[in-house]
DNA sequence: AATAGCACCAACCGCTCGCTT
DNA sequence: GAAGCGAGCGGTTGGTGCTAT
């Protein structure tokens, strides 16, 4: 047996609200405040609707701080920030921008941000150089004919790399490459980072030429990520260990990093 | 002027989480 | 501990207006 809906469907009205709609729900919510039960308050208020929709309409719409479209360059910024290190957790994007909601940030993420980034200028397709990767799979690295040496940025700042058997194991036998420094506090991106650059063979499997079937979320994470970044890197490396973040860690090019002024 | 395609955004849907009984 | 319920969340859809042809 499925679950009992929330409402009557029959008997709800659907679609936009009307301003006599949106009064009543004002009225009441200023009368009575948020406080309680959503799912009887359209009854109590005399509204056919869904309280959901009652819920949704009052959040994203009525509520008096509310701040609608003319995102800031400012803005924009947070939001990749937040996006490169939690994915789409939008509410708790949101909670970060006053005035503004989970689903104004999802849309305008959605249908402006992510194009912006993707198709950005200056900086190259991010989706060219980055490979995907899941849970436990190896993370796959470029060839790296310089012995181009490249710092990994974690999404959480705690996470003891040398304590982690599964991840540790991953990059030192991964595509040839290998972790030379013990970990530092990345002065740029102040979080913890480690240097790992390549050595001994290297496997054509893992190579940046087989890297075309990246997901669309790895790639907007990638590129809110490059775009956190103050200098001019173009191109990086996600890798997931299954820590429950949209990417565990991050590999760039440290030589495209320019110190903070 | 007509219309096809696109962008934007409000609203809906289904799921998970957490609280209560 | 299990079941029931409401709140909250993220993904998706559909309507509307704008732009290009």
């Amino acid at each position: 047996m499925g679950r009992a809906p929330c409402c009557d469907k029959a008997n709800v009205k659907r679609g936009p609200w009307s301003p006599d709609e949106d009064a009543t729900l004002k009225r009441y919510v200023e009368t009575h405040g948020t406080v309680g039960n959503w799912i009887a308050l359209p009854q109590r208020a005399g509204l056919r609707r869904c309280g959901k929709s009652c819920r949704l309409r009052w959040l994203n719409y009525l509520r008096p701080d509310i701040k609608h479209g003319g995102f800031t360059e400012e803005e924009d910024n947070i939001i990749y920030n937040l996006y490169s290190q939690m994915g789409s957790r939008w509410s708790l994007i949101a909670s970060h921008l006053p005035g503004r909601t989970d689903n104004d940030v999802k849309n305008y993420w959605n249908t402006r941000l992510k194009k912006k980034l993707l198709g950005s200028s200056g900086k190259s397709n991010p989706v060219e150089n980055i490979n995907p990767s899941t849970h436990n799979s190896l993370p796959c690295l470029p060839i790296n004919p310089d012995n181009q040496a490249y710092n990994l940025a974690f999404s959480d700042p705690s996470t003891q790399l040398t304590q982690n058997p599964t991840m540790l194991s991953s990059l030192t036998n991964i595509n040839g490459y290998g972790l030379t420094e013990s970990y530092s506090l990345d002065p740029v991106l102040q979080h913890s980072s480690m240097i790992m650059s390549e050595f001994g063979s290297k496997t054509s499997s893992h190579s940046a030429e087989n890297s075309s079937n990246i997901s669309d979320s790895s790639a907007a994470a990638a590129a809110a990520c490059l775009a956190s970044l103050p200098g001019d890197a173009d191109a990086g490396i996600l890798m997931d260990f299954g820590l429950g973040f949209t990417y565990d860690c991050f590999a760039y090019d440290h030589d495209d990093i320019k110190p903070k002024d």
